[in-house]
DNA sequence: TATGAATGAGCATTCATTCAT
DNA sequence: CATGAATGAATGCTCATTCAT
């Protein structure tokens, strides 16, 4: 009778809607959520508008999904350095070069964030998800550079201060990066001075 | 009948300008260029929307008044820094405190510096704006840091990407700050051993 | 082979309509041509939206193939009271006590073309279909009342009218019906009054 | 200093308002609101759609204001009616033939309840404004009912059922006249005989 | 000046319809 | 036959900008 989705057909959708969000993830970063289309977005992403909304209800949705993408992947990231039979310190060296990185993809995940939090009111969802980011990111962050601490290696102070202080000039850096991307990125040595003992 | 209405009234018109410039900064730097209304900066100016446009022919008008407000601010900045009677290094010490400066207003110039270079395609007149940023901020603060170098003060390395590197990381704790109010800011000492030889 | 795949296959197809038809009844009665969504009616008849364009091209083509079944009904109805043995006065009993019945489906009829007469301006196609309305029903209703009237049973009056009064009058109670479905409807003698002499 | 917005500019205001609340009524009533178009409304009030949307924020607010305005007329009408030094059953005569008047306004008003009532699954505010409708304006005409049953003047039978029925054979008829403009409406007499002793 | 009514371009979203699988 | 991905026209709504008062 009906024929199945099958796997296959259930794999093609999720690979579409990892186009569209990969889509919306480059034009989110640079443009923000306000300034960005929802046409924008489905040029990028080679469909029309109309499919863009078959796969997430909202622009806010879509949004949102977007920072959860950046939420699981940094969740992943700390989840593989502490699973690494490396010293406390090392893995907070290993976690800080990965998402400072100055891959495109890495950039485009700290702008959104910066974008989303710089937002003014942001939607109720918004927030939601940017709570789920200091649940499931910052927290975990300020754990491993708590434990640095304790073996002496990391510098003294709120370890949720550290972390975020730590955040911020990763955003910073990445968004220099985005605007002028030609130039030479500070080693990663020199940021990390800020939570060196 | 005065001989002209000007002084008095010029200087009238001129302080509502600057009022509405004030509600604009605080506006655009809250939300960006595209999600902020015309309407609400009218409101936090306490003026109508149709008067905004009695002072700035548009939006952008406006939005580049803003950031213009903040190139000569920090020129104003740097020159007085120049007229001081003190050493390079002091110089570039004092400059860069003031800038980043947990203040709010210091806070807002530099998050629209940040909405506008993340604007994505920027309109050519904000585009100017932030040339006229390099020529007027960037270049003077790598004069200084240049400057600070043959005294042997400032660390080594090509003056352009250190003062850029040191704006990134000034802008990231400015957004952090303007995120997460309640934070202690990391000391002025911290941010600068950037530069530090 | 069976020499033609029809017989059966055409009468599944056939049984496929009819269900595509009667969920479409429900809906339209419910929502009107313009609220309804086809989606709407794939979902009632237990389909998928796709498959409901395979019975009927368009939106608009199945609304008429509802008032169409509708028409059909009554005609057959009033065929039927014509082949009965019994006065003419009793055939409008008889025809208006089955038209104005409180059956939920008899209920539906009436309230689709309610929906399409009162549609401000109809499609080509609904309009013919309610002026085929006019002819098969309202027509031979007049000539039942005009009938009836010569036999001194039925008020007086231009035929044509009264059955329009009727009408009229049985559609506005099937409305409330349906939005107070609890009430006790007025006993068709009542409604009669208004054809009785 | 601000020009203050003097009584002849706030009645300016007003009478716009009533207008595109007049334009909306007709609209509605013709075409009931999911098919009503705001562009609709806004040419049959002679202005942009625009402006539609300053005087009333979304279509279902302009259509709930429609229906108050109905109820508000029918509430006044009830009061003149009591108000009246005649006997109850007059004062119900006077209601139901003002209410079932064949003016242009009168069809409308009533048409627009039955497409709101007719609606399927109306929004919340529109179902709260039928509530209103219950309450402000069936209430109060079974009570006039009743109280014209006690002198003996008015049918027997739940008052609520008999008005309720009063008004389906009036918008049934409403209806009537709006599809088929050129009828001769049944006198009032024959509909009131639905409530006549 | 100062206000806010008025306009219309622009955008998110919905949904009938088509068509590849 | 059956599904649902894909398209794009249509529509509600927003908001910068203009302008009469």
């Amino acid at each position: 009778m009906s024929p199945r989705p099958t796997a296959r057909v259930e794999q093609l959708r999720e690979e579409r809607r990892r186009d569209v969000l990969g889509a919306a993830r480059r034009v989110f970063a640079r443009k923000g959520f306000a300034a960005a289309k929802i046409s924008d977005i489905a040029s990028a992403a080679g469909i029309s508008h109309g499919l863009v909304h078959h796969y997430f209800p909202t622009k806010e949705a879509l949004f949102v999904a977007v920072i959860e993408e950046s939420i699981h992947g940094w969740e992943a990231l700390i989840a593989r350095a502490r699973a690494m039979p490396i010293s406390e310190w090392e893995r907070l060296v290993y976690v800080c070069s990965i998402m400072g990185e100055s891959s495109v993809e890495a950039s485009e995940h700290l702008r959104i964030i910066v974008h989303a939090s710089m937002g003014g009111d942001a939607p109720q969802p918004v927030r939601e998800a940017l709570d789920r980011l200091e649940r499931h990111v910052h927290e975990p962050l300020s754990s491993l550079i708590e434990e640095a601490q304790r073996t002496g290696a990391a510098a003294a102070g709120p370890p949720g201060e550290l972390a975020r202080a730590w955040m911020a000039v990763t955003q910073g850096l990445a968004i220099n990066q985005a605007v002028h991307p030609g130039m030479a990125r500070p080693p990663i040595e020199l940021v990390l001075r800020l939570l060196k003992a």
